[in-house]
DNA sequence: ACCACCATGTAAACGGTTACATGATTAC
DNA sequence: GTAATCATGTAACCGTTTACATGGTGGT
């Protein structure tokens, strides 16, 4: 899925500036969908417009720089539901942090522990994003896929977060007592 | 983390060729790692080589295609412990699966069930594959990080898909109330 | 018969990241 | 004063994916 397809995406939400679709992408997808940078929106929304898929507006403002309002034709919306029929929905996952856990062996405990602290935040952080957001997963006001996304992170960043938080003392203990072994001869 | 990293990593854990490597990665680090293809295995393992990181012998087989044998050597491994020490160890997913739920409301139930079965199935699968390597964890054999990661993989591919089984008939039965509600006017 | 496995590689195409370029406003 | 927010865009770079190219062995 390109980031292309994303925008339109986005767009089915509402008109949106460049700007504002990626803040959508870091508020709702940050959990489950690595963010696009400035670098790939921009020139994404100019070949959507230019396909017809989209249309600008241009908006003077004061005290700020001009903007470029962005609405999803028929054509757009048409586009984007098809896109979602074709596409496999893969489930991709490239976790530099479990490769590094993989060869635990290889590196000092303190890196470690590091490394696993690093992680259990960033999952508390997400799960308090998620949980910030539109309160409980009752709230009828949230569509029924975005209240499955959300529910989706909550139940797989615990998991995820209270497996390190649980084995991290373990795994320590397990790499020191190890190396002093792999030292000793 | 690029190829060539995780190549040198997959050589910490003896010779192999290019193919071997393949399978190394499909074998331990499919359920958190997507899989290179040989397109960037291959150019990665011959510019190790001439970087000095690894060795290639070449062997002659019979009824089989020659094949090349790489070997870490010990700047190879030093520079491995290096990259380890110094990436973020980010953890990132491109879930083209949630994005489709997130734009639940706009696909048919149908097509829904059939993401959802498709994503749980996968997710059986590689659990199988997990409990399949190793037998039990406390299998002393696995070195530490690789039984972590396993671990990993269980809790957090068992909470995914226990929690795909869950809501798979409640999202369902909203998102077809509301499309049919959504017809009605 | 057909598919999976074994085994290596190249080249083009594609897409995303990063760095650069600019600059005022508002909140701490 | 310092950081974050608002706001857009280009160009070079980098790395991966995909298609192409080849071909024998072993199992169902």
């Amino acid at each position: 899925m390109d980031v292309k397809t994303l925008c339109l995406g986005a767009l089915t939400r509402g008109d949106a500036t460049g700007y504002e679709i990626k803040k959508h992408f870091e508020d709702a997808f940050s959990h489950f969908y690595a963010a696009a940078g400035y670098g790939s929106i921009y020139p994404a929304l100019a070949e959507l417009a230019e396909e017809g898929l989209v249309t600008c507006t241009e908006l003077e403002q004061e005290k700020r720089p001009d903007k470029k309002v962005y609405s999803l034709t028929e054509a757009g919306r048409r586009a984007f539901v098809e896109a979602l029929m074709r596409t496999p929905g893969r489930h991709k996952i490239r976790s530099e942090f479990l490769v590094l856990m993989y060869f635990a062996h290889l590196l000092p405990p303190q890196r470690l522990a590091q490394v696993m602290d690093e992680r259990a935040a960033e999952f508390d952080g997400l799960l308090a994003q998620i949980e910030a957001c539109g309160g409980d997963l009752e709230n009828a006001e949230i569509p029924v896929g975005v209240r499955f996304t959300m529910g989706y992170g909550l139940a797989v960043l615990r998991a995820g977060r209270d497996y390190i938080r649980a084995n991290q003392g373990r795994l320590l203990a397990e790499v020191s007592t190890r190396q002093a072994e792999a030292r000793a001869g």
